[in-house]
RNA sequence: GGAGAAAUGGCAGAGUGGUCGAAUGCGGCAGUCUUGAAAACUGUUGAGGGUCAUACCUCCGGGGGUUCGAAUCCCUCUUUCUCCGCCA
């Protein structure tokens, strides 16, 4: 959520950054905005003089009470009635404006970082970066989803029974493999200053306000209404939670915690062939990353995310791109995203793997998360996150790529934690 | 799940209807002293809104109520602790 201060006082940059966003009505939302804020303000003033007035009369009355002056003291207690009433009724539509407020302003995405091409679907995307060889696969070489079924390591029908569709069982290899993955990944994270935690995978509500999945994406969280508790769709949520109303000291900086969780997401409206074997899952692993920044330093910290991510690609030798997403393909609270995707040869097409983002202030504003800045001043930090990485789709790549006629490979780095170095 | 107790500033902990945003101690910060440090002493030290700056307003777990006035009384929710039950 944008600050309402810095829509008033920017508010030509802010209507040229939505503008890059493709958001509808922008400049009525702008404008709605700022004067139900002004409005606001008003309101607040008026209702904290009737509060002013009212509190210095009740000191009187106590003084008057005190010294035994009853007479007087009743006389000021009818003068309170009208106040009463009065801030009463004020509250109440301070309440309403106030909520009004909110609501527009929940309605804003974040501002996207000047380098953001413009843009309004994922082909205006611009690839910033391409490595890796795609290797020529045999002739009889297979979708993943057929080589789960040759090697038996993942079972969609299973799944389907238990759960359904979307939710795979690893089996034996398979199962190996993604643990692999786990830890392969957990330690590359930690051993580049990322701290491992390990949290909840369920949220409550406030969690899912704070990190913006909630009012925005609703429908796509699976929700327990018994206790009103959300599944995560991203370790992001309860991780960037861990710094909901808090105050950092300037020297906690830089914050980098690294999670496995995993990952559980609607999906509502996606089908076809697209979704198909492991592209799109109802519940998948995910190992994230996430930053807590001082402002002046999140960008920097977004690079050395982005050459985090690449060097866990160029060790697991996956062809790949780095896209910076365009305005209208970014997500709703990020300033600037970087995606990551893999070359899935067998089916001749990229898969996402990663994304990572600078959200600047935007998701700290919701959390409240600040610090004390050199002037003791509090301001909000910075939050950034990645995959680093997303199991499914990195497994889909290693299959299909990774496949020969005698059976799958094992990555190098990946055989001390599997144990095998082939599944066949 | 049942019974009881509790929730106050970074921490500990007082405060049971009025002048309490809150005693005191610890911690933090600044200063005095010191070659420097420690100790001691002095001062300072929550957050948000609002203002050019003041003023002023709000916040004592969350929400609601009683009252001219609530940290303090009542209701409710949440959490924690103790005991009992159940149990991976």
């Amino acid at each position: 959520m944008l600050q309402v201060g810095f829509i008033r006082e920017n508010t030509e940059a802010v209507l040229k950054g939505l503008a890059k966003r493709n958001l509808k009505n922008a400049e009525e939302l702008v404008a709605n905005t700022i004067s139900a804020d002004e409005e606001r303000r008003a309101i607040q003033t008026e209702l904290d003089n009737v509060l002013a007035e009212s509190n210095k009369l009740s000191k009187d009355i106590g003084m008057l009470f005190k010294s035994g002056e009853r007479q007087k003291a009743e006389i000021l207690k009818q003068k309170t009635v009208l106040l009463k009433e009065q801030s009463k009724n004020l509250t109440e539509s301070l309440q309403n404006k106030t909520n009004e407020l909110q609501e527009f302003l929940f309605l804003i995405p974040n501002i996207p970082n000047e380098i953001v091409p413009s843009g309004s679907t994922e082909d205006d995307n611009e690839t910033v970066y391409n490595e890796g060889e795609i290797p020529v696969l045999h002739k009889e070489a297979l979708p993943h989803w057929e080589l789960a079924k040759k090697y038996d390591i993942i079972d969609f029908e299973l799944g389907n029974k238990i759960a359904g569709a979307g939710f795979p069982v690893y089996k034996g290899k398979g199962a190996r493999l993604q643990r692999a993955l786990i830890n392969y990944f957990l330690d590359k994270n930690t051993e580049a200053g990322y701290n491992e935690v390990q949290v909840p995978h369920l949220v409550n509500e406030a969690s899912g306000f704070g990190t913006g999945q909630l009012p925005d994406k609703e429908g796509q969280m699976y929700h327990d209404a018994q206790d009103n508790l959300y599944l995560i769709p991203t370790a992001e949520v309860p991780v960037t939670n861990i710094f909901r109303d808090v105050i950092l000291k300037e020297d906690e900086f830089p914050i980098c915690y690294t999670a496995y969780t995993p990952c559980f997401r609607r999906e509502a409206g996606s089908y076809g062939a697209h979704v198909r074997g492991l592209n799109r899952l109802h519940q998948f692993d995910k190992v994230e990353i996430v930053r807590v920044e001082h402002p002046t330093k999140s960008y920097e910290a977004l690079d050395s995310m982005v050459n985090h991510v690449k060097e866990i690609l160029q060790e697991l030798k996956l062809p790949y791109r780095i896209l910076r997403l365009c305005g209208g393909d970014i997500g709703f609270t990020s300033a600037l995203t970087y995606d990551f995707e893999v070359f899935s040869t067998a089916q001749d097409r990229w898969l996402e793997v990663s994304s990572v983002s600078n959200f600047e202030n935007f998701q700290a504003n919701r959390l409240k998360l600040r610090f004390k800045n050199s002037n003791g001043k509090s301001e909000l930090a910075h939050t950034l996150n990645g995959s680093s990485l997303a199991l499914p789709r990195i497994l889909a790549g290693l299959l299909e790529n990774y496949q020969t006629p005698e059976g799958i490979k094992i990555p190098d780095v990946l055989v001390p934690y599997c144990g095998f170095d082939i599944i066949n």
